[in-house]
DNA sequence: CGGGCGATTGACGGTCATCAAGCTGTGTGG
DNA sequence: CCACACAGCTTGATGACCGTCAATCGCCCG
């Protein structure tokens, strides 16, 4: 493997042997258009904790997500922070960007991106209505799921809105391949907590809750669901 | 003009002389392409409070807002509301949606609607670049909006939430080229709470407070920003 | 004039933020 | 191998903000 440096580049390997093409937008794309993309991505690699662009910074570059997560996040000017959503394999950042980044992205753990200008991606995709429109796709996905974020910020307890994440962390992760007994959480509780507009100490307390409750168990860097129905009915309520 | 009735439907008029052509997704066709598309649409008109289409309603339709303004809306089985948005003329609304309506959507006051078959307008747009490259753009409108909306949800108190909607409102209607002395209100203050995150007590008692200051003027159906610098401040806080 | 809906105001309480300690695990260096 | 430091997590005490419940007001329209 070539230098995992942060902010390290790297040649890209092919896309026809990247393990994220069936889930990204570059699914829809036919076998020579996808060695014309070839030629204008790259890979780069971050560190935990690593930016990997800020928000009002110049929107130069848009990226796939190929490893790890990123955390996407919105800062007011005396530094409360809400965090807008968490990106995982496969998904396209920095597309729905204007001039500027309209929110700060950096690296949970370490996170390999597959890098394009945002001019030349623009120029390439825009006479290909195959790519466009999954795009498109994309982008409702995205809006979907914001959505439902403003329901849970809007109108959920501290208890539900845990629930509900555990629950669509897990259903994710699956829809990743990535099934697993317990769900692991690589974000921090203080991440949780922004990302559901509370607390850590109110995320960490609603933790501890449903393990007396005996819902979940809580385990170092993962949480084991161990009465997944009751979880699902607490999040659905 | 035609029956005006609800849920009526008219004839429509050329799409050259439509009104929101230049704000709407339609503005990136060409000529010969418009009058297609004129083919495919229908004006429908509905009545203050009537549903346009209902969450999980299969999505047979697609709408650009000609006139009115629409909430859209997502409900939890339990009754409680959080509206995620306001269409305003122009908005393109059910585009995202899958096989179904992801939220509700009904008329605040008198509205009238371009419908399209869904099925015809996904063909229709299938081979157009142009059209496909305005949805992407209006959808990453909509997605900076939803964010900006989950800072508000997430992160700010209720003074902060009431000023930020006033201001937000207003640029809007200003962008539409409806500014005015007076920022008017089409929703109730229901709507309005079950947008911000609060309650109607809440926001009732936020306006009364904002008027007490002296930054704002509460009108029937309507609001006078009489100090805008300090409403902008407290949003942009 | 009376009915009804929306908006406002008041009193009260709960949920969750805040402040402050302690705890746990991990890495570092002696 | 253990002491130490540090960061993240947990727990506790307190109180503010906003939700809840209830009454009143204002307005439109029959």
């Amino acid at each position: 493997m070539r230098s995992p440096v942060a902010g390290g580049r790297s040649v890209a390997q092919p896309c026809a042997e990247c393990a994220v093409r069936p889930f990204a937008i570059c699914a829809a794309l036919e076998p020579a258009e996808m060695q014309q993309l070839e030629q204008l991505g790259h890979h780069v690699h971050f560190r935990p904790g690593q930016a990997v662009f800020a928000q009002d910074a110049a929107a130069g570059f848009c990226y796939i997500l190929l490893e790890g997560v990123v955390r996407l996040y919105k800062l007011l000017p005396d530094g409360r922070r809400q965090i807008v959503g968490f990106a995982l394999a496969g998904d396209f950042i920095g597309v729905a960007a204007g001039e500027r980044h309209g929110f700060s992205a950096d690296a949970v753990g370490p996170v390999v991106v597959c890098r394009f200008a945002r001019d030349l991606f623009t120029r390439f995709a825009a006479l290909k209505p195959n790519l466009l429109r999954r795009i498109n796709e994309f982008e409702a996905g995205e809006l979907n799921r914001a959505r439902d974020q403003m329901v849970l910020l809007g109108r959920r307890s501290a208890e539900e809105k845990v629930a509900v994440f555990l629950v669509c962390w897990r259903d994710r992760l699956a829809r990743l391949g990535q099934a697993a007994a317990a769900v692991p959480l690589p974000m921090g509780r203080l991440d949780i907590a922004d990302y559901l507009g509370l607390t850590v100490e109110t995320v960490s307390r609603t933790f501890t809750k449903l393990e007396r409750d005996g819902v979940i168990e809580i385990l170092p860097g993962r949480v084991r669901l161990l009465d997944a129905v009751r979880v699902e009915a607490i999040a659905a309520a």
